[in-house]
DNA sequence: AGGAGCACTTGATCCAAATCAAGAAATTAA
DNA sequence: TTAATTTCTTGATTTGGATCAAGTGCTCCT
């Protein structure tokens, strides 16, 4: 049940198996239904995210009620806000369930009792940096193709389980583009 | 001498007297001369700067051998390559001195033992930080204009010690954009 | 099953910024 | 101080992606 965890932190972590299984003693099994948010708009992010099953959506909304999705979260990622987090400030942005979901939560207190015990824990700050990465690889690139090309690469996953405008929102191109772009790949192909 | 220093920690943590008085203690006073590399591509970043006088940039070079300019950075400012510090690997990227420079460098070893001494030498991670946070408060902006407000009202100081064409490649525009939009301000204020 | 909204595609038009180009001004080097 | 180089400005042209618009096909209701 938990062997997903723990690879997890395996992957950007050294804690032995006793540190581990301590973290994972700590950690609520919790579902999300669709559409339910695990954080919205004004209140503080208090927790880190393991999402075990779904998938999960991150954006903001504008004056005008559009919706920016800043970031697009699959299985086996770890899902926080990161501003709010590490400030302990409102959020101002909103973390929901894109389908249903099950997830393990890690709290703020209980992260803070682990590092109490010992320091090796704050090697658990390494999660969050896991939401910024995927950010850092696609939004920068210069041209919409290489976007969804470099997307295509390191995720396609992601390309499958959300709808084009979220993809393309994401990537900070219109849909139009989105559409003509992957079109465009299919058939040079 | 080192009241800079001090200052910039209370800036963004709380260390006691002593606490800031053992950090500086393992500081190294350095100088660089014009042009000189603190960080070449391939190296590995192992300490955090602080500019007590002088001017740096750091930059990228592309394969046809444009230099995108990265960062800049005045004194009293935190400079350190986030990506290869985090992970102990070479750097992609050139960290110059852009005038003749005094700083005071903290390495990672001094880093290790202060944490090892006390778990609130913790907060010296928030240096890491520090340089991002200009990137995300300019480069982000949607239009020439915003991004060239946004740098005026938050570091101006930086318009008059860089040449345009570095302001405009950090800011990812290209400098005849740049020269229009401060053209067209100064007409209209 | 039928209908109301979504999601996606495709085409036409527009526009902001990039590119290309050339000259003026400032800085650096000899 | 002059020559050489770099920096900056200004104009003309091009272009990639946004916007506007219309039509088709899904999906999810009840």
């Amino acid at each position: 049940m938990k062997e997903k965890l723990l690879k997890s932190f395996q992957g950007f972590a050294s804690f032995s198996e006793q540190e581990a299984s301590l973290i994972i003693s700590k950690t609520k099994l919790r579902n999300f239904r669709k559409k339910e948010n695990l954080l919205k708009i004004g209140e503080t992010c208090s927790a880190f995210y393991f999402i075990l099953k779904g998938a999960i959506r991150q954006y903001r909304t504008t004056e005008d009620l559009d919706e920016i999705t800043l970031n697009l979260y699959l299985e086996n990622n770890w899902v926080l806000e990161h501003q709010s987090f590490t400030s302990q400030k409102p959020s101002t942005t909103t973390i929901q369930a894109f389908e249903d979901c099950t997830v393990y939560e890690l709290d703020i207190h209980a992260i803070h009792e682990l590092i109490g015990r010992s320091p090796s824990f704050f090697q658990l700050g390494k999660i969050l940096e896991q939401p910024l990465l995927g950010i850092e690889l696609y939004q920068n690139l210069p041209t919409p193709e290489q976007k969804y090309r470099a997307i295509l690469t390191h995720n396609p996953q992601l390309i499958q389980k959300f709808p084009l405008k979220h993809i393309a929102s994401y990537l900070k191109i219109t849909p139009e583009t989105l559409s003509r772009v992957r079109n465009k790949l299919s058939k040079s192909s």
